[in-house]
DNA sequence: CGCCTAGTTTACCGATCGGTACAGGAGAAT
DNA sequence: ATTCTCCTGTACCGATCGGTAAACTAGGCG
């Protein structure tokens, strides 16, 4: 498989977990899905695991990627872009086929603390705490880590009620709330 | 099966489900782990889904009953009980099998916003809501609707953080933000 | 006693699971 | 023209999936 052909496939693949889940599609659906021959997912990738590793690695760089540019592009400041963060949130919400967060998932199916699909979802998060907490030190607040734990726990929230009740309410509730944590924070 | 003995179904069933996932596990090994054969099973649910459903009734029962019990026995006051719904969570947090929220991990198994389980998390989160805004509006917060969804907010993502990284951290971390909007909300 | 209820065990159904074997085709390099 | 790489389709593997059928058994009750 040429390197574009399997970069295809792993964003493809992506595409079917993100939407089906990962223990709910088959292997057989997902050669059908992304068009790639079971015989050549195999080539590449040893196990359907092998793969699911695959496409979370691409979803963690595509989607810190996206936040912190939709970030920068909305706010000229720290403070303002950790606000920021929830508008491009917002964003995410209202995409037709918003499914959660694909980490949450992931280690919602593969719960066990060592498995590495379950790794790989707490590693996402820590990177997301990571540029949380270099913003709140550019903004200048008392405690950033604390206040990127703080901004932290209110993204992770909204995913979740966003994928259960309403998008909007939740991006701004959120959004609301991370202003007040700012504030005490002396941002 | 007589009522006692379809309780415990349900009962040994929502832990096998919650240890080990909803397609993950099979009608064959939850007939092996609940000491209820197969047949009995279909006796009285005709179907999986059917019994996930049954499950999930319990577990939000099981879950705000013990929730609510909490927060009234850790505090005598309805601002400071909204606190103490976090220090509630640290106490399952601890728990050696936690593994995050059982509603959280049925709407990412079966992910579509029509499916009956699905419906069944979002209701459940939706009674949590209504709890929370009931403190809050006893406590004489200047938006209680506003001020539950924001303490939902932070409740939802130290279940997930708690599961990817460290629950004692998580919980704590959201208690002091809850402080702080409590205040913000002139509590 | 005989019957009913509520289970059990065992075996089976067609479909699908993750994964492999094999034969062949298109395209580029030589 | 030959060979190599990369892919295809089809068929298959044993295991397991959700769900059903049948024969049997222990206990309560008339």
């Amino acid at each position: 498989m040429s390197a574009s052909k399997r970069d295809e496939l792993v964003q493809n693949a992506l595409q079917t977990f993100y939407r089906g889940g990962f223990h709910a599609v088959g292997m057989d659906a997902l050669a059908k899905e992304t068009g790639v021959s079971k015989t050549a997912i195999y080539k590449h990738f040893r196990t359907k695991e092998d793969l699911i590793l695959a496409t979370l690695r691409l979803r963690d760089e595509q989607f810190r990627n996206r936040l912190v540019r939709r970030a920068e592009a909305l706010a000229d400041n720290p403070r303002n872009r950790l606000l920021a963060v929830f508008d491009a949130l917002a964003e995410w919400f209202r995409e037709p086929d918003y499914q959660s967060c694909m980490f949450i998932k992931a280690s919602s199916e593969f719960q066990d603390r060592g498995h590495p699909i379950h790794a790989a979802a707490a590693e996402h998060k820590r990177l997301l705490l990571v540029y949380f907490e270099k913003l709140a030190r550019e903004a200048g607040a008392k405690e950033p880590k604390e206040l990127a734990r703080r901004i932290l726990l209110l993204k992770e929230g909204a995913i979740v009620l966003a994928h259960l009740s309403d998008g909007e309410e939740a991006a701004a509730s959120a959004k609301g709330a991370a202003a007040d944590l700012l504030a005490a924070a002396g941002v």
